[in-house]
RNA sequence: GCGCUUGUAGCUCAGCGGAUAGAGCGCAGCCCUGCGAAGGCUGAGGUCGUGGGUUCAAAUCCCGCCAAGCGCGCCA
């Protein structure tokens, strides 16, 4: 169990305890906020339950504080409580408590920080999913790198993770992609034609065409276009899935499944949610079409599920299935979807629609990313604006790299319309908290590799030596972890990792600065193994944050 | 027109109803005979878009207004 939440409990049990003695009134249920005060003087943890509590018990906050204070049972953990200001009750780290951390970090490596408020819970993440009709491009790798920040910090707060890409390969975009490649693979093969008003004109789907001609030959090309896209067609979509995989790849992000939309239609998926749906009243049909209901659940009006018998289902009509599969075939407690912020007009039928099949639709959570800037120089451009000017999500992987990528899209939130500085992303200096951040890692492994070197060997030193304002700093910091690994997977807020991870380069750099590590003078020895025990704990907290942020820990630059 | 999101230091952004609103960059200074100076320290800089409301307590919750982005298809 994270500290935060230690300290809850024991505020709940001298709470629990204080009543049971009479010494405070009889309440209901309640769960204290317990947070990390700005200020040190304020300790470590702090609650401010007694000012909450102050009216509906009719007394003063700060009595109120000094009872429950009184009340709480001492551990080793902490080693003072308070009450402060108006009636805060301040908790206090035991520095010997600190210490010991030292060498469970080390015992366990970054399974310290691990939490089980997952319980084993089945959580799918799905993200990216853009149409496989070409490369991805720059704005997608926003959402590629918050879906699967969020993937990393379930993981490590014990739930059964999977992570998704949901393959649009049915519906009209993809039959215009496969045209599109049809009329490149005939260009191709030296036929005069052109691609059409809505076709997809990229260099991609050009090489694509050359490529299927390359393979297929001019026995295609003689077949008929339905035919021809029946034989090319496969390939057509493997290439592009294979182009999309292989940026993210490039990003370390890999995925369990690759979820077909065509299966739901072939399979049985489709019906049976639409049954569904008809036996709760949620369907009906009008103007040639089939209809879900939404104004019967609050919505502003109804969405087709089916356009008609020959031009079938909406996308609308294959995502509720989807759902329908992902729940109720598949049996995810919690699905998390991560969508571009041109989608959250779906948001509000999709939860009315998963409530209407009879889900929980706080099971759902749909995380919205907002559209990204970029900016160059003194230019700014919105992605969005550039599809004229394809940028491709391999161009920006050139540029400024995937560590940087995953570090400056997870640090702000992702409802933050944000500003990508390209230039502050590739420039390798200390105004880049990507640099600083690696680099402090790096200098650490520096300190060990000289260590070794040496001969030093320190596994037995002896962490009670470890009294400096900077040790205890950098100890106290290592320690957040578990907190903050459990904060950022209750509140589905990936943001908490860089900046944890900043926070950790910057104490450790004080502590460089101050504490000399590897000292020459005989009578340091054991000081000098103390230091390099709390410099290897440190190194492993540092190097798990950025594992989960999807970044590699350079131990050289 | 309606809906969603955003508005915090010159810039980019944190801020979990609570104590004196924070960080980085930029700016002005200071600090290396030793383990990586890609570093450390100090300082200036804010009517938290705006007007109301709720509360013992509001940057945070509610309502109005202003501004920006996005969305309002039998596209996905």
């Amino acid at each position: 169990m994270h500290p935060q939440k230690q300290i809850a409990e024991m505020v709940v049990s001298a709470l629990d305890s204080a009543i049971a003695a009479d010494t405070l009134p009889q309440i209901g249920e309640v769960t204290p906020t317990v947070e990390r005060p700005k200020h040190a003087e304020h300790g470590d943890y702090s609650t401010s339950i007694a000012l909450a509590l102050a009216s509906s018990m009719r007394m003063a906050p700060r009595e109120i504080a000094a009872k429950i204070a009184e009340s709480v049972e001492r551990s080793s953990m902490v080693r003072d409580v308070s009450v402060a200001g108006p009636g805060f009750i301040n908790f206090r780290l035991d520095d010997e408590w600190l210490r010991s951390r030292v060498n469970v970090i080390r015992q366990q490596g970054v399974k310290f920080a691990h939490s089980d408020i997952g319980a084993g819970q089945k959580v799918q993440v799905e993200f990216v999913s853009v149409n496989p009709t070409g490369p991805l491009h720059i704005g997608h790798v926003r959402g590629a790198v918050i879906g699967n920040g969020i993937a990393n910090i379930l993981d490590a707060a014990g739930f059964d993770v999977q992570r998704e890409y949901y393959v649009n390969d049915a519906g009209n975009q993809m039959r215009i992609y496969m045209e599109s490649a049809y009329v490149r693979f005939l260009q191709a093969a030296g036929k005069d034609v052109e691609l059409g008003a809505e076709s997809y004109p990229g260099e991609f789907v050009a090489k694509l065409g050359a490529e299927l001609y390359a393979e297929y030959g001019d026995a295609v090309v003689e077949m008929s276009e339905d035919e021809a896209i029946g034989v090319i067609r496969k390939t057509a979509l493997d290439r592009t899935l294979a182009n999309i995989r292989a940026t993210l790849s490039r990003m370390g992000i890999e995925y369990d499944e690759w979820f077909s939309e065509k299966s739901l239609i072939d399979g049985e998926d489709f019906n049976e949610s639409l049954e569904l749906l008809k036996d709760r009243g949620f369907i009906s049909e009008r103007e040639g079409a089939l209809w879900f209901l939404g104004t019967k659940v609050g919505l502003e009006s109804d969405s087709v599920i089916i356009r008609s018998m020959e031009r079938g289902p909406s996308y609308f009509g294959t995502d509720i299935a989807y759902h329908y599969n992902k729940f109720v075939k598949r049996g995810f407690d919690r699905v998390i979807n991560v969508w571009g912020a041109d989608h959250h007009g779906h948001i509000a039928r999709m939860n009315a629609v998963v409530n209407s099949l009879g889900v929980e639709s706080d099971n759902l959570t749909i995380i919205i990313n907002q559209m990204v800037n970029f900016k160059e120089g003194d230019e700014t451009v919105s992605f969005n604006k550039r599809k004229d000017n394809f940028i491709g999500a391999d161009e920006l992987l050139d540029a400024v790299g995937a560590d940087a990528c995953h570090f400056i899209f997870l640090e702000r939130t992702p409802g933050t319309h944000m500003e990508f500085d390209l230039e502050l992303a590739k420039a390798e200096t200390a105004e880049n908290p990507v640099f600083y951040v690696q680099y402090a890692h790096a200098r650490l492994c520096a300190v060990l590799r000289a260590a070794k070197d040496r001969g030093i060997e320190f596994e037995d030193g002896d962490v009670s030596l470890l009294t400096t304002s900077q040790e205890l700093a950098l100890m106290r910091r290592l320690n957040e972890l578990p907190d903050v690994i459990a904060r950022s997977a209750e509140m589905l807020e990936p943001h908490h990792m860089p900046h944890f991870a900043y926070e950790v380069a910057r104490e450790l750099q004080r502590f460089y600065e101050a504490c000399r590590v590897i000292s020459s003078e005989p009578a340091d020895a054991e000081l000098t193994k103390a230091r390099l025990l709390l410099v290897d704990a440190a190194r492993i907290v540092l190097e798990g944050t950025l594992n989960i942020m999807g970044m590699n820990a350079p131990e050289r630059m």
